[in-house]
DNA sequence: ACAAAAGTGTTACACGTACACCCATGA
DNA sequence: TCATGGGTGTACGTGTAACACTTTTGT
């Protein structure tokens, strides 16, 4: 019997040599985006070993043989900033031969949005390894980081054009300002202020608070909290966000 | 020093049982997209072994230990159906610990877009395993493959209103009612024929041919022709494709 | 002459854009 | 009372939806 390949995965069991094609090791890299208010943030370790000694990175780590890609990157997430339940997002595999120096390591990558104010630094030793770069200045990275990063960013850019994903970056209560200048600076636009404020009312997605800014110097925005379970209920009647 | 780890992946490396963690393997999983001026398809195998034996598969296969993602779709592709550059994309990678029955597998799905008549069925003994199957009247799939295959449905269905790739779907020269029909059959919805043929000339990203349909017992329609080169122009000056 | 589908024009309306203006607060 | 940003109203133009109509072919 000719050996013919059948096109379903893992056939090839039969193989004699089919160790070799067992011999993957699989990593989950997160980028984490934050906003503290002006500007769109990541969240970066600095490697303290080689290869990239010194070089800036995504955190990330190697997938346990029992464990799910999931449940390693919120892992990850945990251990780096002590959340868990944030938003979370599968972006791309990396799975180039020569991507890694060490081995033959495919990357799933993954993003995740969370409100700054809720990242509290670890008091390990290695809570500095963590730290908020804003997302204008970064240098070169390890490894095939910097591609990484920049397929986030891309990917960001348009999902929180046509989903409420937005709000994950901003505190539960803000003001429509708040709102405006992080779309402005996560997609270098401006947007007219009237017209923006219509669009995003009008979207009905928003709950208004009884409550004010304090304290400041000029007259004082509503508050506003974004009402997840109303964009549920629309999405089924067919409403689609957009922006 | 304590065991602590610094996220980056493969410091582990220095881990006594880092064996352990080079043991995964990595498959390929294809949705092949076609159009045969009707119905929407989808190319499946079906499997001849134990597991799932008798059910319909995705194609793919295990990515071999120096060959990258990509290639090894390609490599799948061109077995499959004899063609190389066609239109592929990276879908989503599915690392469940128990999706496959025979051992630890991640499987990185892509979904490529065919011109149905280029499909030359080979002439081996395998041929018959692959058939376009309507993507209304799919059974139960191997492994889960129904979850890929819902996740590339959706996926195409979002791109192709957002991107020009519902072209590689027709055949070179097509006329504005198959392009319509295309849409319509995809997206489960109607067009209203004029304003739909004003917004895709409108966009001017199709060559009028001074060529009519032949042996049609009706007024015989223009045919066009796609011009990848003016939507590539137009990107740079900031169009976007939008239906 | 008829059926069937190609192809076009017209109108009403919704929506986005631009911009001007008023309002509330702290200093 | 001034500076600062919050908040709103209106007028205009563009784009979309709905629909009626004319044209060209094969039978």
């Amino acid at each position: 019997m000719p050996a013919q390949p059948d096109y379903s995965p893992v056939n090839t069991l039969n193989h004699p040599d089919i160790a070799e094609y067992f011999s993957f090791g699989i990593s989950v890299d997160c980028v984490v985006f934050g906003y503290d208010g002006k500007d769109v943030k990541v969240l970066l370790i600095e490697r303290g070993t080689d290869p990239y000694l010194g070089y800036q990175a995504i955190p990330g780590d190697l997938v346990h043989p029992h464990e799910d890609a999931v449940t390693a990157t919120q892992r990850v997430l945990r251990d780096l900033t002590g959340l868990k339940d944030v938003y979370l997002e599968q972006l791309q595999t990396f799975a180039s031969v020569n991507r890694h120096p060490l081995g033959r390591v495919a990357t799933i990558a993954y993003y995740s949005l969370l409100k700054i104010g809720d990242y509290n630094p670890r008091p390990s030793s290695w809570a500095t390894a963590a730290q908020w770069t804003p997302i204008q200045d970064l240098g070169d990275m390890a490894f095939d980081h910097k591609e990484i990063f920049n397929a986030a960013l891309e990917r960001l850019q348009t999902k929180v054009r046509q989903k409420p994903i937005g709000f994950e970056l901003l505190p539960e209560e803000f003001t429509l300002a708040d709102l405006q200048h992080l779309y402005e600076t996560l997609l270098n636009t401006e947007f007219d202020k009237a017209n923006f404020r219509k669009k995003i009312l009008a979207m009905d997605l928003l709950i208004a608070l009884d409550k004010t800014q304090k304290a400041v110097r000029h007259r004082p925005a509503r508050l506003y909290r974004f009402d997840p379970a109303r964009y549920d209920a629309l999405s089924k009647r067919g409403f689609h966000f957009e922006l």
